[in-house]
DNA sequence: GTCTATACCCGGATAGAC
DNA sequence: GTCTATCCGGGTATAGAC
């Protein structure tokens, strides 16, 4: 249509080779975070990276699994996030609210990656690697969770299964509006789970059923 | 194409007239239930009621405006069954816990509604009304919150609050299939969810931040 | 490993007839 | 209040050239 349609045309194009699994996974990010997951395409992503619409189809074998690419580079972030902010001298309990608070933020601050995770719709039997990507997190609230039930691993397999869902619950009802918008309902929601999940620990006993 | 294309041509064409904005609705909820949220479209959703494409913009502005007016519609079952599973003899901490269990039971036996309420990413200031139809759910769980913190109306409000937000992350993780597929997954989810809002009860004192 | 080109299907929305 | 007809835009995916 236009004379000499350069391949850089466009003015993200700046990706020449070699790498472009990676820039597909970059610009899908910031695409997610622009529309949302429901208004990504992988037409888009492409022209965001500079290639025609046929490119990606060397790297994946469809829409989803650039998607599942994506989700797995999340929990990356996402494990990272709340495993950072705790020290492992702290109590266990304190851990935990960090943890907690960790949880929630994340929600918020990298939004379209909590959204890709949780809200994509993807079909995690087709992707083990996102059931795989997301277990350090099983893991590191099991981990803090063993200190304070001693022995009973039952008590602390339930115990750190509400704490996720208080964790979980905050985070989403916060994405949802419920806490208001802006910084001041990010850290309400933060501190309201933190001291959740101190009341959850207080009140473990009626975890038994 | 064919010949007398009847106007009731299809296999769910019964719609005749006058009702079609409660058959839109009606379509939509089960269109949502086969293919979710994002697999929903207002011309698919015009085939199945036996109009086109074109009717529905006489009873909806567009299309985001038919799934406000499911969403509230979602929202009225949700709260008549959070509402329903409770007789106000019983004690408040023994409703709480059935509200709870209402709520994930909810979430998944009316997962398509679930999904149009939290996961649609409607304008909730550009609908109101979703947000009126969501207050009765803080009332109730406010209301029996009350009989436990007597007096101390802020520590009602974040003992509520954690309630449902608990309530919540425990529906929202199943629906993720964290729990598991299936009548026993929601069972599970439901149990420990009521086991953790009596924790929570138990443990408000550490809510006071 | 990427491009060109294309086939194919779908959705949203509107104008104008009835 | 619904239909017919249509415009317009967009996405997924593939074949074949380079």
């Amino acid at each position: 249509m236009f004379a000499t349609p350069s391949k850089r045309s466009g003015k993200a194009g700046r990706y020449h080779h070699g790498e472009l699994r990676a820039a597909l996974v970059d610009a899908t990010i910031k695409l997610i975070a622009e529309h949302g997951v429901r208004g990504f395409s992988l037409a888009e992503a492409s022209r965001r990276v500079g290639v025609t619409v046929a490119a990606p189809y060397r790297h994946f074998a469809d829409r989803d699994e650039l998607l599942a690419a994506v989700a797995v580079r999340a929990l990356e972030v996402f494990v990272a996030m709340v495993a950072g902010d705790t020290t492992d001298t702290d109590p266990p309990a304190q851990r935990l609210a960090a943890m907690t608070r960790a949880y929630v933020r994340f929600a918020a601050e990298q939004r379209p990656l909590f959204e890709t995770v949780f809200h994509a719709g993807l079909d995690k039997s087709r992707y083990p690697d996102l059931k795989r990507a997301y277990e350090p997190v099983d893991a590191l609230f099991l981990s803090a969770v063993n200190e304070i039930c001693e022995g009973d691993a039952a008590a602390a397999d339930a115990l750190a299964a509400v704490l996720e869902a208080n964790a979980h619950g905050h985070a989403a009802l916060l994405l949802d509006g419920e806490y208001g918008e802006g910084s001041d309902a990010v850290r309400a929601a933060a501190d309201q789970a933190a001291r959740a999940s101190q009341a959850l620990i207080d009140g473990r006993n009626a975890l038994h059923g």
